[in-house]
DNA sequence: CGCGAGACCTGATAGC
DNA sequence: TGCTATCAGGTCTCGC
């Protein structure tokens, strides 16, 4: 469920809360996410470990330490991660818990299991992200680019931009926002987009996710931000999960497209 | 290769 | 109230 704008508001929020902090006692779940790894293994990398920078590729969450080793962390649909007090309950869900110096507790909750939570050595990481397109807010996903990757493409335009490897970071939410806010229908042939509604689309999912970011993520039921509160911007959302069309006042849309459940509105986006 | 469907999980909610 | 069915913001794999 989380995506960039919730990635990079954790991100954020650990720069400021951990940044300098050293990890103590680490305690890892044995369990898929971490594709293999033992945990003991994991432990061992993270544990006296001095957390150099936090990073982000796509939705990967990157805790860069001091042995250049690097967490990456990925929320999956319902990873949450969480800044507390040792004496604070442990969840049924939890999957990582590390101890910092300074005696506070960072955990790892995610019921579903979707994430992945894995040590990475330097090389590791760069095969790992080069796995993903560029992301959304750099310099390199330009019109051009997002014209090349739809260029004879059948699928929907929603279907592509869900992939990670066209672009990094979009999941369903900003995929309906921003299609919603480039008058795009989502069900199109990617392949029928022309030059002008690619720098439209371009430069509306750039916006749409700075706004998100600006209001800290968009947060539904029990997704939360580091201090286990709400996102500020699931007011703010244009289409998704909406009746009325805020812009022409009809009714919205809600249908399967991609496979994916959609939002859209049937008069703005044709 | 491109595309769509199904699988992987648990929990919240809707409907009976 | 309590049971069952359905759905969820993500990815991966399989078969056509």
């Amino acid at each position: 469920m989380p995506e960039l704008p919730e990635v990079e508001t954790l991100r954020a929020d650990l720069e400021r809360e951990i940044r300098g902090c050293r990890f103590a006692e680490v305690a890892v779940a044995q369990h898929r996410m971490t594709r293999g790894q033992e945990p003991q293994t994991i432990q061992r990398r993270l544990e006296g470990q001095l957390v150099e920078s936090i990073g982000r590729r796509g939705k990967c969450l990157l805790i860069h330490l001091g042995s250049r080793d690097t967490l990456l962390l990925h929320r999956g649909m319902s990873g949450n991660l969480y800044l507390q007090l040792p004496s604070d309950p442990i969840g049924p869900h939890q999957r990582l818990a590390i101890e910092l110096n300074d005696g506070r507790l960072l955990t790892l909750h995610d019921p579903r299991g979707f994430g992945e939570l894995q040590v990475l050595t330097p090389a590791e990481l760069e095969e790992r992200c080069a796995r993903l397109g560029p992301e959304p807010l750099g310099p390199d996903f330009t019109p051009e680019y997002v014209s090349r990757r739809f260029a004879g493409r059948a699928a929907p335009i929603k279907a592509l931009l869900l992939d990670q490897r066209i672009v990094a970071g979009l999941g369903n939410i900003y995929v309906d926002e921003s299609l919603w806010a480039a008058r795009l229908y989502p069900g199109r042939p990617a392949g029928g987009v022309n030059e002008s509604e690619a720098a439209l689309l371009t430069e509306q999912i750039g916006l749409v996710l700075n706004q998100a970011i600006m209001w800290r993520g968009t947060t539904f039921s029990a997704a939360r931000d580091l201090y286990r509160r709400d996102g500020n911007h699931g007011d703010r959302l244009g289409i998704f999960h909406r009746a009325i069309c805020p812009r022409c006042g009809n009714p919205v849309a809600q249908t399967r497209i991609a496979g994916r459940g959609t939002s859209y509105c049937p008069v703005c986006q044709r």
